[in-house]
RNA sequence: GCGCCCGUAGCUCAGUUUGGAUAGAGCGUCAGACUCCGGAUCUGAAGGUCGCGCGUUCGAAUCGCGCCGGGCGCACCA
């Protein structure tokens, strides 16, 4: 409603102006400072006062009386009806409007119309109240005539669900290597990247989620190497507190390790789905340093892990099981000192997949979704590199140095791009000397892939095989996903086009996000420019990398760590001494996500139980269910409450906090209204959302509520903000600037001890929008669950 | 060296992309809140050279230039 009561003034601001001799003027309009100068404000008068040669008080005032005549006699559905004829032009010369708040609140309260019902007019308003369509207007768009046009069709469709034909926006984020347990840095890369994904499904655009799996990279040929050949005690230490089968036996302990793992696979409890257990990703968290620190000791060793990528890049044929490459690795003797090559990439594929199985445990424990995870092996596999390769070159974007400290390497070069200027080396190496792709070319291949770019010589899309991965359920916006049972699958990609999925239709995004934290500015840049060197300018554009700064740890929390697990990181006084300390998984500092919110769930149990008072217990699942919520609501909203370009240094003691700028506190916001209204209905007074409309149609609003209610009304134009910036951190504000605002007012207006039936009606209106709305922000954008009670 | 980011209250941060009216929260500190829809709440107080300087502008935390301090990039790693 808001946003079209702001294009139309807009647009009538537009034609008085063009009436007053300036044409094409770009109109916009503001909120004022304070309520009490207006809902809207046009600043616009006084940068046209030179031009005009005019005081900037005139122009305003010529404006606003001509526009008030303009108000005063528009139709009754025009959305100008909704501001009062009165306007007033203060200060140097703003110009400030205000709405007519009762019949503003009946059409925000009235749910939207679908498209097809009742008038033109009306049509407009409903849909927007919705902030679909006013919020595109700030949003920098699709190149025109990508996007399917502009209003009715597109915003229309997508709130019913969507055509399949709607350009579709691809969203990667997540990518953990699975090689350990997912920590707090790639919280906050998940976080943004679903609240991402959430708000571009809130402003109708078809989304589709990747998370990509570096399953053959040297992080997980090193936990390959840490089963196969770390020191035998070494090994024992970080798998047999997960595994205590392995501690005694005949064979050698890396035998012993591998047919646990094999058997484990097999007996489907390799992974767990209990919070708080020691699972796969924790026993890998604990070998992957005890691997970097053999290297850093016997850097011969780093050999073992050259062998192991190497034979990670030949892959293993479908249909080796597990138990067949765990068999060939363990029988001739004690140590294989020559492993099989498929063995070793058949067993890399199992602790690559267990890893990722138990990252999206974790993710779905935090509402956070997906719908197909593209496999870097299948890149490989698939030659999704080698026929970009084919491409760069006809399209002379690399070439072959002969010389010089590349010699023997295919480069790119970047010394023309704008972009790179000022660099000392302007090259980028794609291939090696020895013949293998680099991470970026790979990222290249992939990259066009998602803008349904990679075609073969015939223009046949150059497409991945596809399986089902896992099935899973998520019963509303933000309850946890889980695995196992539910009808949506997950899907995977596989190196074998004949491998088809009915509906299978990945990639090929109009506009793809790439969210990876700042570091990986530069290749990011690369993988840009590769796609404009090809000829796809446009779609270079919508190659966005949405970058975001690193997740550190404060000196108070690495302390508290190293107390918690009785171990030494190491640093130096000098380290210890800066305002935040880089985590590093490679040394195995960190904190983990599970192991954070598990601590949150019981700080969140005890918050709960302590404020049950005296009467009967709280059911044991309720108390649980209940601090879950509370856990989530607490992490989610500190991840997304903070600007992407500050770096976030965790603290223990921010991170458990429960009061104050925390989820916790926007849950018991939407909590506490759900509660008015259950004891409205308890006392036969709950009304009705059309009585309560009509009612307040003609009623005056007073600032205090009404300030609640423009708050409620702006909420589309933030998610609007938010995208096109990418900036989060707004949309939480406004949230709990909207939370804020809530619990004031609910101290000053009771509804159930009202003093009238007229002033219960307005109350009962204005925090019915406010509950219908937050529990919109908390749980479709921000995916923060909202408990029954707290 | 070159590039990007950060610097706002004692502390942690919004606000900077589109310049606008009296720069906002939370934590902490101090003082308070009705037998009343739940005190994870609310009210009040104290706390600011928006890192520094110059410039543009009717107007700068916001734009430009130059400094200072801190972080991160600039691999035949991923």
């Amino acid at each position: 409603m808001l946003e079209n009561v702001r294009s139309e003034l807009a647009a009538a601001i537009a034609a008085e102006l063009s009436d007053l001799g300036v044409a094409d003027a770009a109109v916009s309009l503001d909120v004022p400072p304070r309520r009490q100068l207006g809902d809207l404000a046009w600043a616009g008068a006084l940068p046209l006062a030179k031009a005009l040669r005019r005081p900037p008080r005139v122009i305003a005032e010529a404006v606003a009386s001509r526009l008030g005549v303009r108000i005063s006699t528009a139709a009754p559905d025009h959305p100008l009806a909704f501001v009062e004829p009165e306007v007033a032009v203060e200060g140097p010369g703003f110009v400030n409007f205000r709405l007519r708040r009762g019949p503003a609140l009946a059409a925000l309260l009235r749910p939207p119309t679908r498209r097809g019902e009742g008038g033109r007019g009306h049509d407009r308003l409903a849909r927007d109240g919705e902030g679909v369509a006013g919020a595109e207007t700030s949003e920098p768009g699709f190149t025109p005539g990508e996007r399917g046009g502009r209003g009715g069709a597109s915003a229309a469709e997508a709130l019913g669900g969507g055509p399949q034909r709607s350009p579709k926006v691809v969203v990667e984020h997540t990518n953990i290597n699975p090689n350990k347990a997912a920590h707090i840095g790639h919280l906050r890369n998940a976080v943004l990247g679903d609240v991402l994904v959430r708000c571009l499904r809130r402003l109708g655009r078809r989304v589709e989620v990747q998370n990509y799996v570096d399953d053959t990279g040297v992080q997980v040929a090193d936990v390959v190497v840490g089963f196969l050949f770390l020191p035998e005690a070494r090994l024992l230490e970080a798998v047999a507190p997960f595994w205590p089968e392995v501690a005694e036996g005949e064979e050698s302990v890396q035998v012993r390790a591998l047919r646990a793992l094999a058997s484990r696979d097999g007996a489907g409890t390799l992974v767990a789905a209990e919070l708080g257990a020691g699972d796969f990703d924790d026993l890998c968290w604990e070998l992957y340093p005890r691997v970097t620190r053999w290297y850093d000791e016997l850097p011969e060793a780093t050999a073992h892990r050259a062998e192991v990528l190497h034979a990670l890049e030949g892959g293993f044929p479908a249909g080796f099981t597990l138990d067949a490459a765990v068999q060939r690795l363990a029988s001739p003797d004690p140590r294989p000192r020559t492993p099989d090559p498929e063995a070793l990439a058949r067993l890399a594929a199992a602790i690559a997949e267990a890893n990722l199985r138990c990252h999206l445990i974790t993710m779905g424990r935090l509402a956070v979704a997906y719908d197909v995870l593209p496999h870097e092996s299948d890149i490989l596999h698939r030659g999704f590199w080698a026929r970009a390769f084919e491409l760069l070159k006809e399209a002379d974007a690399i070439r072959l140095e002969s010389e010089g400290k590349n010699s023997g390497c295919w480069v790119m070069s970047l010394a023309e791009s704008a972009e790179f200027a000022g660099m000392a080396d302007a090259d980028k190496i794609l291939l090696r000397s020895n013949g293998t792709v680099t991470y970026t070319g790979k990222d290249i291949a992939y990259q066009l892939w998602k803008l349904g770019l990679l075609r073969d010589a015939d223009g046949a899309l150059h497409d991945f095989g596809y399986r089902e991965f896992a099935r899973f359920a998520a019963p509303g916006p933000a309850a946890a996903v889980t695995y196992g049972a539910g009808d949506r699958a997950l899907v995977r990609t596989t190196d074998d086009r004949d491998d088809r999925l009915p509906g299978a239709d990945f990639g090929g995004g109009e506009r793809v996000y790439n969210v990876i934290d700042v570091r990986q500015s530069y290749p990011q840049k690369v993988v840009k420019e590769a796609i404009r060197v090809l000829g796809h300018g446009d779609a270079a554009e919508n190659s966005i990398h949405f970058a975001y700064e690193m997740v550190a740890l404060t000196p108070a929390a690495v302390k508290r760590l190293e107390a918690a697990q009785g171990l030494d990181f190491g640093l130096s006084a000098e380290d210890m001494a800066k305002p935040f300390v880089e985590m590093s998984g490679r040394r195995g500092i960190g904190v983990k996500a599970d192991a954070l919110l598990a601590t949150l769930v019981a700080e969140a149990e005890r918050a709960v139980a302590g404020r049950q008072g005296e009467g009967p217990g709280l059911a044991a699942a309720d108390l649980a269910a209940r601090a879950r919520a509370i856990a989530v609501g607490a992490l989610r909203y500190q991840m997304a409450r903070q600007g992407r370009n500050r770096v976030l240094a965790f603290d223990f003691d921010e991170a458990l906090a429960f009061e104050g700028d925390t989820g916790p506190y926007l849950q018991y916001s939407a909590v506490r209204a759900r509660k008015i209204f259950d004891k409205l209905a308890d006392k036969g007074l709950a009304g009705t959302l059309e009585g309560d409309a009509a009612a307040v149609a003609e009623v005056a609003v007073p600032d205090d509520l009404w300030d609640l209610v423009v708050t409620a009304a702006r909420t589309g134009e933030m998610v609007a903000k938010a995208v096109a910036s990418l900036e989060f951190s707004l949309l939480a504000g406004h949230a709990r600037d909207f939370a804020q605002m809530f619990h004031k007012l609910y101290h000053e207006h009771p509804v159930l001890h009202a003093e009238d039936e007229a002033t219960r009606a307005l109350r009962r209106a204005v925090f019915r929008l406010f509950s219908r709305t937050i529990d919109e922000i908390l749980e479709s954008l921000l995916g923060i669950p909202v408990p029954s009670e707290m």
